[in-house]
DNA sequence: TAGTGGTCTAGACCACTTA
DNA sequence: AAGTGGTCTAGACCACTAG
């Protein structure tokens, strides 16, 4: 079992300390597609993990242990093991050990990864609705930290499929004449150009959060669906590097076209 | 500037080499709360990097570089730049640089961990509505890879605060009498421990999506809301270690009580 | 070829837990 | 005291990129 598992021939390269010479190795072996050692053992922990050969609350072997059947040093160890603590596959204790954690649904992390993915192809239109400079509303100007009078920029977008909207956005920017904020924004002819902050850089941070929300008229005609629909309503927030915000808007997006998907476990394609 | 910005006191511990006598260090000053030397690398560039004096698409100084500025060996250098990196603030090219991130939308990351610390205090009641033996509808017994007449155990929970009702739980589980499985179902009684896998050990993934959906008239009833009022709909599906599906049902809570919130970019609490 | 990131070593010392 | 995880070193060698 020890160094069995590393039978596939694992490493490749390999560091020559100060003198070693007598130091055995598996190696030479071919290694085209070079996985690297942490790589290696983390696959191994966690199909082991996934297979139940590890359970919850078992104790895994100590980092010595896992030196030796590996044949790593701790240093490299380490970094495997932390990789899998950080994915919640594993939690350590110091000075008690390593140990297998059950699954908990309050930590599963969902990404928007999946919104670019599913309408990165051309076939996605990005049509602007709106592009004018108005008065900033009252809950636009606490949103954005303007002055009664001050003006902000409105732009509305409609993102369609194959002819069919599925995502609106309506967004206020702060009214900056010294900034071209408006016309960088008003180039983005991407789905892609606009999820990347909304326009270039210049941003710091950003504020996000996801609410379902019943569709009003306005936007249930815009995505031709029937008001009252629920759909998914991102508000985003961008500050630039001051903490003045400059951004703010919403994303309106059908459910029906695109959930938040995740997994839980070990499992996941390494 | 070089060791200045490690004035603070940072490291504290520190390994001594084979022969170092002659190294000389900052240390020896107290450091309760004691910050690793990787930790205090990855909040100084954060810093940089959120206060706009790295900006995007800028080359950070070498690895080299770091490691003379902040006096420390390359793995430790290594492994602030692995964090930095996988929360998404700068990218590597290996033989070109490390360079800072712009912020881009699709990168946002949600959790549910928020569901449980807002509702963690004790005035969360959990009030089991429905438990019996039913057989498998079509859809049921699909998602859960049974035959036509096996049976599945239906549950139905209300949770409440402070006797509000916000989240309603509806779950089949597959019906094994070798399995005490409905048996721990019954026993939960807290928000936590529904999350802690539905019940317990025993599963080895889970499969999570989220909608945007109306309430139907049965679930609006016991949420007390009005049918067709938007909600979140978490559906979940637990697989054994065999990846046999043994549960499957959906969690409904409401939007005005609860939200996914993030944050995207170089700022978030260390 | 020079410079960059990427991996790894063979230890060291520390802090913590358990007995 | 023995065993565990946690951090760190001072290099080494590799792979990649650019002048």
């Amino acid at each position: 079992m020890q160094a069995g598992s590393s039978g596939g021939g694992s490493r490749g390269p390999q560091a020559l300390g100060s003198g070693d010479g007598g130091r055995v190795r598996d190696s030479k072996t071919k290694h085209r597609t070079y996985e690297p050692a942490y790589v290696h053992i983390v696959r191994i922990v966690s199909a082991r993990i996934a297979a139940g050969e590890y359970r919850p609350g078992d104790q895994l072997p100590s980092e010595s242990g896992f030196c030796a059947e590996f044949d790593v040093s701790p240093m490299t160890l380490r970094r495997a093991v932390n990789i899998l603590v950080d994915r919640g596959l594993v939690t350590t204790a110091q000075g008690r050990g390593t140990f297998v954690r059950g699954l908990y649904l309050g930590e599963a992390s969902f990404t928007l990864q999946q919104l670019t993915d599913r309408w990165r192809d051309a076939s996605t239109e990005v049509r602007l609705l709106t592009a004018s400079i108005v008065p900033a509303r009252e809950d636009v100007a606490v949103m954005l930290g303007l002055g009664p009078g001050d003006s902000a920029v409105f732009l509305r977008r409609l993102f369609l499929n194959d002819g069919h909207p599925f995502m609106c956005h309506s967004e206020f920017v702060v009214y900056d004449p010294r900034r071209p904020l408006v016309e960088s924004q008003l180039q983005i002819t991407s789905l892609d150009g606009v999820l990347k902050s909304a326009g270039g850089e210049g941003f710091a941070r950003a504020r996000l959060s996801i609410r379902a929300v019943n569709l009003d008229d306005e936007t249930a005609g815009y995505l031709e669906r029937p008001a009252g629909t629920a759909v998914f309503c991102l508000e985003h927030t961008f500050e630039d590097f001051d903490g003045a915000p400059v951004s703010w808007g919403q994303f309106y997006f059908l459910s029906d076209e695109f959930q938040l998907v995740t997994t839980l476990g070990a499992d996941w394609p390494e």
